[in-house]
DNA sequence: CATTTCTTTCAATAATTACTGAAAGTTTAA
DNA sequence: TTAAACTTTCAGTAATTATTGAAAGAAATG
């Protein structure tokens, strides 16, 4: 099979995954469309390669800029703007799991906190419950605040040992 | 706050935590619910509860059985059936992760193996993103089955130690 | 500063996903 | 059995989310 075959399925494969984790699947596919080309591509090459229109290219991009995962490149003499993403598969999950922690885990974990102070305790049962999942989201959340600060190797040590 | 006041936040709050991880909005409401309810439910009282439709309850009761997060319960001289959900949340995380890895995370790994078995290497580059993108699922796959597999304390000593 | 090139925005529309409710199916009890 | 009580299914519809494309906005060029 040739490498750019192999590279559509891989973009096919990336989206779904993104589809079914709820994040969209284009933004995926270009994340993903970045990351298997050597080179820096335009927003026009981007158009081409997944036959998406302007608009809906541009505001992926922009996401993906945004989700830290994609930054801009100007190529010299170009006028236009190219855009590349980091290759790096610990970085790229550092990355995501930093911002899932920040838009999603820890609003959460504010809210588990703030009723579980207010909440008069009339079903004890319910008192546990949101004692136990404030608990453990706030250790889910330092879990993933230390790999997000970890260097890349500290993971793969730290795996290596828990799971000897 | 009352507690019954405080249970609807927190079903609100589990509800769009599903929506924004892949999983519907509903289906998270009613776990949520049967969650915080300290007897089991009959499908009317959750269609009552959440104001929806009983084609909608039934069918998102039963993926929340087919995930292994909810169980009926047959209460003595009732004829209907009545639901209740796990509220042990590391119970609730395991199962959690345990279908999401067989579900999403297993037929990607399964994918980066065969492409990088056999794309033609003609991309260097391309060959060693596949090579290290299935390299890290694969470790993290194994950290959930460990994860899958540990006894309560387990991740909490573990995590401990991480954290020092 | 006028023109060209490129980028961004956003209202309209399309596509997807979720929900309803009624009808069909199943189980239980008498 | 038959009828009542309950569960499941699914075609139609509603709601949500994603996409388009054209127009407006910026930036660079000469």
């Amino acid at each position: 099979m040739k490498s750019s075959e192999a590279k559509k399925e891989f973009i096919e494969a990336w989206g779904n995954l993104g589809s079914s984790w709820g994040t969209n699947r284009t933004m995926s596919s270009i994340h993903a469309l970045l990351m298997s080309s050597p080179e820096p591509l335009s927003t026009e090459e981007i158009m081409e390669a997944l036959k998406i229109s302007r608009g809906n290219a541009n505001m992926n991009i922009r996401a993906l800029i945004d989700w830290g995962l994609v930054r801009k490149r100007h190529i010299a003499g170009e006028r236009k703007e190219y855009f590349e993403a980091g290759k790096d598969i610990w970085e790229i999950a550092k990355q995501i799991s930093a911002e899932r922690r920040k838009r999603e885990i820890n609003p959460v974990i504010d809210l588990l906190a703030r009723l579980e102070k207010e909440e008069d305790g009339s079903d004890p049962e319910f008192s546990k419950l949101l004692k136990e999942m404030h608990n453990f989201t706030a250790q889910m959340s330092g879990f993933l605040d230390k790999f997000n600060r970890s260097d890349r190797n500290w993971f793969s040590r730290t795996l290596l040992k828990l799971l000897n």
